[in-house]
DNA sequence: TCAATTATGTAACATTCATTACAATATAAA
DNA sequence: TTTATATTGTAATGAATGTTACATAATTGA
C-alpha cells in the first residue's frame, strides 16, 4: 500500500476508450488507437486492463450502461409525465443532438460487429439492450398506472416495440436521409403510446 | 486467347464469400477464411480479385443486391397484391425462415461495421439499402393505384418506416426474444399499411 | 534515508495479416 | 507437337497486430 500514483482514474480512461470504440468499432480500432485515446503508455494499458483490449471494450460496455443507461432510468422514474422523456429519447435522437451523432447506437454496433465471432461480448451488450428496454417498459408502466397511457396494448410489447425501433433508427441514421422524413417515420411509430 | 480454364465462376467465388462475411463480418473473417470458403489458394484469389479482400467484398454487396433485392423487386411487380408480398418478407423474417437467421441483415451489417473507417464501402452499402428503400414505395405506389392502400399516408414515409423496420428487427432479433412478441411487434408496425 | 510498492515508458516478441512473386500446370490454337 | 495463354499452388515478404518483459520513475511508510 504505497506506490507511485497513477495520473488518471480507471473510469477516465474507459471513458476516452469508449470514444474511439464508438468512432470506428472494436476490430478496426487498435490497441495503439486506445492508448492514444487514453493517453497512456503500453505499460499502463497492460496494468489497467490485464485482459488487455477485450476487457477495456466489455468494460466500456458496462459503463455505457452504467452512466448514460441508468441516468435515462433514473429520470423516467423521477418524471411526472414518462411518456414524454421516452419521446424526447427518440427526437433528440433524430436531431443528433446526443453524442451517438452518425455513430450508432454503442450497444447496438458492439451487437451487430461481434456476433458469431466473439459470444462473450455479443452476450454482454444483449444483456445491456434488455435492460435498455426494461427501462422502456418500466415507463410504460408508471404511465399506465397514472393513466397517461390509454392504449390497450401491453407495455412488454410496447417496451419491445421501442428498443426495436431504437435499433432501427440507429443503423437508419447512418444512411443517407432527409431529416424531416426520419422525425414523421419517429412520430409515426411514437403514435401507439396514446 | 486459351489458357488453363477456371474451376469456378466467378459469382460463385463470391456466393461463398459472401457466407463466409456474413457469418463473422468483414474486418474479422481473414483473407484465409475466404480462400477457405471458395475453395482456392491464393493465386487464384488474387487473380479474380485484384483489389483483394476489400474489391471481394464490395462485389459480394452488390452481388447481394442484384441477386435478392432484384427478385424482391420482380416480385413486387408482378404481384397482385405487393402488401401481402411486403408482409410476408417480414414475418419470415420473424420466423427465419429466410437465410438471414440470427446474422443480421448482410447490408446493414455492412454500414454498421464499416461506417467511419471505409467510407467507400459504407457508402455502397447505404446506397444499395436505399434501392431497398425505393422497392417498397414501389409496391406502395402500385398498391395504392390498386386500391389496396387505404391510408393517407405517403407511399415515400411509409417505405422509409418499413426500411426501418427492416434495419431495426434485423438488430433485434440477435437479442434473445420470444418469437411471439417479435411477430407482435411486427404486426403492429404493419398495421399502418391498411 | 531507505525499503517496499506501484506506475510509467521503452524495447522486444511472436503471430497474424493481406499481398506479391514465381514456378508449375493445364488448356486452345497454330 | 509446339507455342501462346491463362490458372493454380507454394513460398516469401513486409507491415501491423496484441501482448509481454523489464528497466526506470515516483510515491508512502518505516
Amino acid at each position: 500500500m504505497a506506490g507511485r500514483p497513477k495520473h488518471y482514474s480507471q473510469n477516465e480512461l474507459i471513458d476516452r476508450a469508449m470514444e474511439a470504440f464508438w468512432l470506428k468499432g472494436y476490430s478496426a480500432t487498435s490497441a495503439q488507437d486506445l492508448m492514444k485515446a487514453m493517453k497512456i503508455g503500453q505499460g499502463s494499458f497492460y496494468l489497467n486492463f490485464k485482459g488487455g483490449k477485450k476487457e477495456l471494450y466489455q468494460k466500456s460496455l458496462l459503463r455505457f450502461s452504467e452512466t448514460r443507461i441508468k441516468k435515462f432510468d433514473k429520470s423516467i422514474k423521477a418524471s411526472e409525465n414518462p411518456l414524454l422523456l421516452i419521446k424526447q429519447l427518440f427526437t433528440d435522437l433524430a436531431n443528433s443532438t446526443t453524442d451517438i451523432k452518425e455513430n450508432g447506437c454503442y450497444l447496438g454496433n458492439a451487437l451487430v460487429e461481434l456476433s458469431n465471432h466473439d459470444n462473450d461480448t455479443k452476450n454482454l451488450s444483449a444483456d445491456l439492450l434488455l435492460h435498455f428496454k426494461q427501462v422502456f417498459e418500466e415507463g410504460l408502466l408508471i404511465s399506465k398506472k397514472k393513466g397517461l397511457l390509454k392504449t390497450s396494448q401491453s407495455p412488454q410489447i410496447l417496451a419491445s416495440h421501442l428498443l426495436n425501433l431504437w435499433n432501427g433508427i440507429s443503423v437508419t441514421l447512418r444512411i443517407p436521409h432527409d431529416k424531416k422524413e426520419i422525425k414523421q417515420v419517429i412520430e409515426m411509430n411514437l403514435q401507439c403510446l396514446l
